[in-house]
DNA sequence: GACATGCCACTGGCATGCCAGTTGAATGCC
DNA sequence: GGCATTCAACTGGCATGCCAGTGGCATGTC
């Protein structure tokens, strides 16, 4: 077998995503070419391939003839995203549950469980279990395209602020038990409710997200026009 | 309003996609970044990021240091566009219930009727009214990024053979009245139902396919490897 | 001081030249 | 004749130079 050569391109992108999920940038200033590619310490070239990418991946914009910025979020595109997450995670679900549970999950539970038992809950700890659940679900998805799609969906919505946005204690414990709670449909192989558990999560992690909003939630929250 | 002037990247992205999906590259020979060049009278640069698009809506594949080919579906490849399509479609279904019919899809049910009550059904006109079904139907979820994973999807889903294919009468009959029955569910803002019985119309058409492959049907329709 | 004007530094779009790696065919050796 | 070897014609990866369009700042005018 050969190995293929590491492409610059690819480094290129890494690291400019990189910058731009942790919000290194800002949203008003462009991302020259010229200047990421001479602080990357490589050509215009893969920058601008990876750039092209990024804006593919929805995480930049470019404003014709005038740059390309990172993108910013309206209330509408966190509407889409989380709309798609149902799509997309409720799949997975469904899938998995067609399965049944792979080690990986069986994992995720059996860290889970002693969390919830727990009398205070560590918000971190279950918080990073929650995604390491979500990822699991996707390769017992065992569907390329649809952890392809799921990636891309959660580079983006790394754009919006509230994401960082730590759980309340209660909010956390529900979200354990969510997750328990779909498990157990996988294990059933009960896809539909696998499927039907995954939307009531996803819809109350969204009602959590917009309440943890709150007052600053209406609309310039990002530009108006079509892109 | 200043207009953007016209790209030779989106002619070049265009022009290669058509190509691309209307078979005219045997999938054995690269398509070379030179050739195509001089073959669209266009400089290297705006075909291969032309040719980079493709890649990463999934209608190319690149062997590293060999070029460039059109990818060539695998049953697992059929499989995964399937299931994507159980997701996004759904979705579409689900949220256009949530929002009611639009006179797009009341067009279509409306030319949908006169065919499922004539005695000898027109397959062909059955299946573009289908299309255009489905393509209403996205308009009204209000979801743009559904919908452009929903054409990435279709795009990729030309390359398998036998979506040419033409339906039977009868399959033909039955996915029209699968399409009033969804159509209904929409009109009776009913989501649950209108997802349920897209998956079903999904899942017949899918069935059809795979009976239409018959014996074609095994493992090599594709390569083996991972990309 | 306020406003119009023109220039200049910036943006990305694109062509092109060079390089490294691969492949397959022609060639020379046994 | 069969096999190893070499070489030439491809592939994409990348740097770079030039161009057209834009926007903001400095300057000149009233």
């Amino acid at each position: 077998m050969i190995k293929p050569p590491p492409l610059r391109r690819d480094d290129a992108y890494a690291r400019i995503r990189d910058l731009v999920v942790s919000r290194a940038i800002d949203p008003d200033e462009p991302l020259s070419e010229r200047s990421l590619a001479e602080a990357l310490g490589l050509g215009r070239t893969p920058v601008r391939e990876a750039l092209r990418a990024l804006t593919q991946d929805g995480l930049l914009v470019v404003h014709p003839m005038r740059g390309t910025f990172v993108r910013r979020l309206s209330f509408d595109d966190l509407r889409e995203i989380h709309e798609m997450r149902l799509a997309l995670e409720g799949l997975a679900a469904f899938l998995a549950a067609t399965r049944g549970s792979t080690p990986d999950l069986d994992d995720c539970v059996a860290q889970l469980r002693p969390l919830v038992a727990a009398e205070t809950i560590d918000v971190d700890a279950a918080q990073q279990v929650g995604w390491a659940f979500h990822d699991a679900l996707f390769r017992a998805a065992e569907n390329g395209r649809l952890t392809a799609a799921y990636e891309a969906l959660r580079a983006q919505s790394g754009l919006a602020l509230q994401t960082m946005r730590r759980y309340s204690p209660d909010r956390t414990r529900q979200a354990v038990r969510e997750h328990l709670d779909i498990h157990a449909a996988i294990a059933a192989r009960d896809p539909e409710a696998a499927q039907q558990r995954m939307w009531r999560h996803l819809a109350s992690a969204f009602d959590a997200r917009l309440q943890a909003l709150g007052a600053t939630r209406p609309q310039d929250t990002g530009r108006k026009g079509r892109s």
